[in-house]
DNA sequence: TTGACATATTCCCATATGAGCATGCATTAT
DNA sequence: ATAATGCATGCTCATATGGGAATATGTCAA
């Protein structure tokens, strides 16, 4: 029997969508890439990376398939793969009700605090709604 | 003059929601205080990690303003500030124009090849809408 | 005051990067 | 064939962590 992980003292990285987008740069590209397909040229100029950085940046974002590459001649054609991003929209939305739930409960103090004593501070006794 | 920066080797993280996020035992957590607060001896017990590490990772989501804290007694209650994940929530959301393009892409060119041949392989040619 | 508890910090170690530089590899031009 | 162009990789350096163990801090109980 063999020991695939012995010591895992860092979580490993750009393994999957949520490592890749938490670099700038690499939002930074997605974003660039997401409307067109563009060759590392144009990524570079776009970035002022130099090339090796944006290299290595399209290689974890295409590890993670965030980039499509074609091949065209000596050029390489880059694309943001939008599907991918999908399942971080995802996982953000399961907080969307709870972000809700607080914005109505400020609404709702508000308006509460306004009936009682119209255009004044607000003097925090307790919290009956808890 | 003063350099703030000298050289960074490597990115900051935890120093922003989304780097943050991007460890999964954050996540993890983030969900688990979702709904409702909770101490820390919960939050190690639920995740299996020990005390110190807990400790981090909410020091971490602290620090970025993805959890919020309140003191009781000798213990911490944490619980997950939803608010905080709107903005990665928006961030992915600019890429829902180009997903929802790919799906109907994908879409329309399956029903052109079921209108072509009936219940066959599809020979790909050229693509005229390219 | 002395302890027991609940958490946060500090230290040390192994590992993962990101940046910069140099180099390797195709593919096209001459 | 040879050179030039466009990218991908490899290497080194500095730094940021995450995990584990030990320790410091703060608060309540006896």
């Amino acid at each position: 029997m063999s020991m695939h992980y012995v010591s895992v003292a860092r979580a490993r990285t750009t393994s999957d969508a949520f490592n890749a987008v938490a670099e700038p740069r690499r939002r930074q590209i997605l974003l660039y890439l997401a409307h067109d397909e563009r060759q590392v040229g144009e990524i570079v100029e776009a970035t002022g990376l130099n090339q090796p950085s944006v290299s290595k940046h399209l290689g974890v974002l295409r590890r993670v398939n965030l980039v499509r590459v074609r091949r065209n001649g000596r050029h390489r054609l880059y694309r943001t793969n939008a599907a991918a991003i999908r399942p971080l929209h995802e996982w953000t939305q399961t907080f969307e009700q709870y972000w809700r739930h607080q914005l109505i409960r400020v609404k709702e103090r508000a308006e509460a605090a306004m009936k009682r004593e119209p255009s004044a501070s607000d003097s925090p006794r307790f919290d009956p709604s808890r």
